[in-house]
DNA sequence: AACCAGGGTGATG
DNA sequence: CATCACCATGGT
């Protein structure tokens, strides 16, 4: 189903996304770190200092705080133009992803950022959601640039952060993370890490250029690869994903699933993680 | 109290 | 190439 958005006052209108947008699990399912739920079950958050709410009105889901104008970059962001009911039905061919589909249907992968992704999976090593969460929420209210009208902050600049010193990001709380949170800002902002650059390049080539940030291994890449660049075959390989391979893919993945294994990969691991 | 969390690094075989 | 201690922090 392919989208076809209705601008009205009360904001972009998504007739009948409900079915192939989950829109609390997409939002929180451990890809993105930000997003928020308010107290009406509708859910907030930054991206690239844009502010955005999005409402499920029963089959229809809607944003609000981006108009006409704004809709492309969300467009992009929420991966809108990829089919992803039809991604279902070759998933739902093989037994566990059919399983996982069937437990939470509709998990889309995003296409945020790069450097907010590269500095939020830095930060994910050895590390727990939640508190993942609170570091990247204190790093955003410590050195992100203020949105109006709402209490929230823009992920900050790598330029911000560059001069700064480990004692300064003492408050993140991060522990040994916070020195390698600094390598990527200072790579960033002298140039030696083209972040932009990495999107002309092969998968393969893009991770060797990550890998060369201290604290990026092979896992922190593929992630930044996947949730940023929309490169939908790397598949983050965690301790849960790690898990559910060693017990329901001893040989692999099967070779239809890998052209978007990074998306079979983020449904299974929403799945076995909740379950 | 020990173990775990969307791991990576550096030293050691 | 494989393994392993270690890393800071907070929750169970």
């Amino acid at each position: 189903m392919l989208i076809d958005p209705e601008f009205t006052p009360q904001g972009t209108r998504l007739p009948g996304a409900a079915a192939w947008f989950a829109l609390p699990e997409t939002l929180d399912c451990g890809q993105a770190f930000r997003w928020r739920p308010r107290e009406d079950g509708s859910w907030e958050g930054v991206a690239v200092g844009r502010y955005l709410r999005l409402e499920r009105q029963g089959p229809d889901i809607f944003l609000h705080g981006a108009g006409e104008a704004g809709f492309p970059f969300w467009r992009r962001y929420f991966d809108l133009d990829r089919d992803y009911e039809a991604l279902a039905a070759l998933f739902r061919r093989n037994p566990p992803l059919r399983r996982a589909l069937d437990f939470c249907p509709g998990i889309r992968v995003l296409r945020q950022q790069p450097w907010e992704t590269l500095c939020t999976f830095i930060l994910s090593a050895n590390n727990n959601i939640p508190r993942i969460k609170g570091i990247v929420e204190r790093l955003c209210q410590g050195w992100g640039e203020a949105i109006p009208g709402t209490d929230l902050r823009a992920f900050p600049d790598p330029r911000d952060l560059a001069p700064l010193g480990e004692e300064d990001l003492a408050p993140l709380r991060a522990g040994w993370r916070a020195a390698y949170l600094l390598d990527a800002a200072r790579r960033v902002t002298q140039g030696s890490l083209d972040l932009e650059a990495l999107d002309l390049l092969p998968a393969p080539q893009a991770e060797t250029r990550l890998l060369e940030v201290k604290g990026v291994g092979k896992k922190v890449a593929q992630c930044v690869l996947l949730f940023a660049y929309g490169r939908v075959e790397c598949i983050p390989m965690d301790v849960w994903m790690k898990r559910v391979m060693a017990e329901l893919y001893p040989r692999g993945f099967p070779r239809y699933l890998r052209p978007c294994g990074g998306i079979a990969q983020q449904t299974l691991f929403h799945w076995y993680r909740q379950r």
